[in-house]
DNA sequence: AAAATGATCCTT
DNA sequence: AGGATCATTTTC
């Protein structure tokens, strides 16, 4: 039997969910931590999940590539001014959704905005979300390489802005796959040129071989 | 009230 | 290299 069919078989809730402190840590360590780690959106129409495998982090205040940079505070960036463990989803470009994961204590403002995922469940759930039409092994590297493309493949919209990811349908679980410190690299952040001198923090955590990661910046 | 701006993706 | 497309923010 494969990893996914054991995971879309299963729709009680027995995988653990990540508790809340893993999310109140520094922001950089969430990120990297974050590599290897479940995803997981229950919704009627089925299971999906991917393994994290790309993410970056937004620090807050000192941060000019962060939407709350200068502790800007809106009816958007609201979310981020409370506890970790919490979706942060918003609207880019007019068309894609960007899902990331709020960290640290309340008034702290930073997140990790996830950008790929290794497809673990609900492949052909994922597939159809994302337009495509026949699923082959092909595709997979195309589902959520991405973080547009990874909202789109999971079902996740701003409705989910703000959802508790230690309570709901949307959660990150630890399923025991370890990512090494040799396994990973660090690059600056993608499509942030207008951020100064933040344009080159290497804050963007990539699984160095994984084929899953999105392609920008190499 | 109007203009500018994207934490992207897909096609050329 | 450029277009799609709109919520949010900034500027007038």
């Amino acid at each position: 039997m494969h990893m996914s069919d054991c995971l879309s078989s299963i729709q009680s809730p027995r995988i653990s969910k990540l508790p809340r402190e893993f999310y109140l840590e520094e922001t950089l360590v969430v990120a990297r931590r974050l590599l290897g780690k479940l995803l997981v959106h229950d919704t009627p129409e089925g299971r999906t999940a991917g393994r994290i495998v790309e993410v970056e982090a937004y620090q807050g205040p000192q941060d000019r590539a962060a939407h709350s940079y200068h502790n800007l505070r809106s009816k958007r960036t609201e979310i981020m001014y409370g506890p970790g463990g919490h979706a942060y989803v918003f609207m880019v470009y007019g068309m894609h959704h960007c899902f990331n994961i709020v960290t640290r204590p309340p008034e702290y403002p930073q997140v990790v905005l996830i950008r790929a995922l290794q497809p673990v469940a609900g492949l052909k759930l994922m597939a159809c979300r994302r337009g495509l039409q026949q699923f082959t092994p092909a595709i997979e590297r195309n589902l959520a390489n991405g973080p547009g493309k990874l909202c789109q493949a999971m079902g996740i919209t701003r409705a989910l802005n703000g959802e508790d990811l230690c309570a709901g349908r949307l959660y990150l679980s630890d399923d025991g796959i370890v990512v090494a410190e040799t396994d990973l690299c660090r690059t600056p952040r993608v499509n942030i040129d207008y951020a100064g001198e933040a344009r080159d923090y290497p804050w963007r955590f990539l699984v160095t071989d994984s084929p899953y990661t999105s392609r920008a910046n190499f």
